[in-house]
DNA sequence: TATCACCATGTTTCTCTAGT
DNA sequence: ACTAGAGAAACATGGTGATA
């Protein structure tokens, strides 16, 4: 037996997500509260040790982790990046597969009651939350909103985050919300129509004092549509 | 040619007012 | 008090002309 297969000279393999969802005051991520060392009592994204005896793959871990945080198991989730190195982690060497995941509003409601204790949503604010957090995940979530933000230019990213069942007033709003930009509404819906990711609910139409909205959801809860061109 | 800003029109609901 | 009609408000949809 060699040194290197004392369990001391493997490294910390972890998975890290960063977990979307609208609020009203727009783009939110989740944290946790760090309740050991290191990092005690400071944000962090959550995460967790990948379990060799549980989790099937990666995306297994994921969508593990994601359950235990938030209770739900979310429709859409995506592979950002791996990072590892010596000093990110002072408890040794370690490994992070970091994941992007987004929740519906609907999801956010119905799993209020299923989201651990030490996790908040908190309103994304420039390129991260306002405050530092724990590890290097300032960066990984200042990654993970540089991908969100591009994707939101060419995908139908921003669907995902509302609720089952939406206008495409309110679709518009959460990419106008995202991009930090106006739209032409002709143009919007051209390109929603388009893109084609969209299916009208027979009959069903969003009554209030003005005339009725046709009622939409995602043909597919589980992808991005991808447009040919920038929205 | 695509995009954008603007405009016109259609639809529905709400509020106000006059008539019964 | 109740009802009907007019007008306003809000939004969906589609068209047009200017511009890059």
């Amino acid at each position: 037996m060699t040194t290197h297969d004392n369990d001391a000279f493997k490294p910390i393999a972890t998975v890290d997500l960063a977990i979307f969802s609208l609020s009203p005051a727009g783009l939110s991520v989740l944290l946790v509260r760090r309740a050991n060392a290191p990092f005690a009592g400071e944000w962090a994204l959550p995460g967790g040790w990948i379990h060799i005896d549980k989790d099937l793959d990666l995306e297994a871990a994921a969508r593990r982790v994601l359950k235990e945080k938030t209770g739900v198991e979310t429709p859409y989730l995506e592979q950002l990046q791996t990072t590892g190195s010596a000093g990110r982690d002072p408890r040794g060497w370690s490994i992070s597969i970091v994941y992007i995941a987004l929740l519906s509003a609907d999801d956010v409601e119905k799993r209020r009651d299923a989201m651990a204790e030490d996790a908040e949503w908190r309103p994304v604010e420039g390129d991260g939350v306002g405050f530092p957090i724990a590890f290097d995940h300032a960066a990984l979530l200042k990654e993970a909103l540089g991908r969100i933000r591009n994707k939101v230019e060419y995908s139908s990213l921003p669907g995902h985050l509302l609720p089952a069942r939406f206008t495409l007033s309110e679709l518009q709003s959460v990419y106008e919300n995202l991009l930090g930009r106006k739209l032409d509404k002709s143009a919007f819906r051209k390109r929603m129509a388009e893109a084609d990711f969209l299916e009208p609910i027979e009959g069903e139409l969003r009554r209030a004092s003005n005339r009725p909205a046709q009622v939409f959801r995602l043909k597919d809860i589980k992808s991005l549509a991808l447009f040919d061109r920038r929205i």
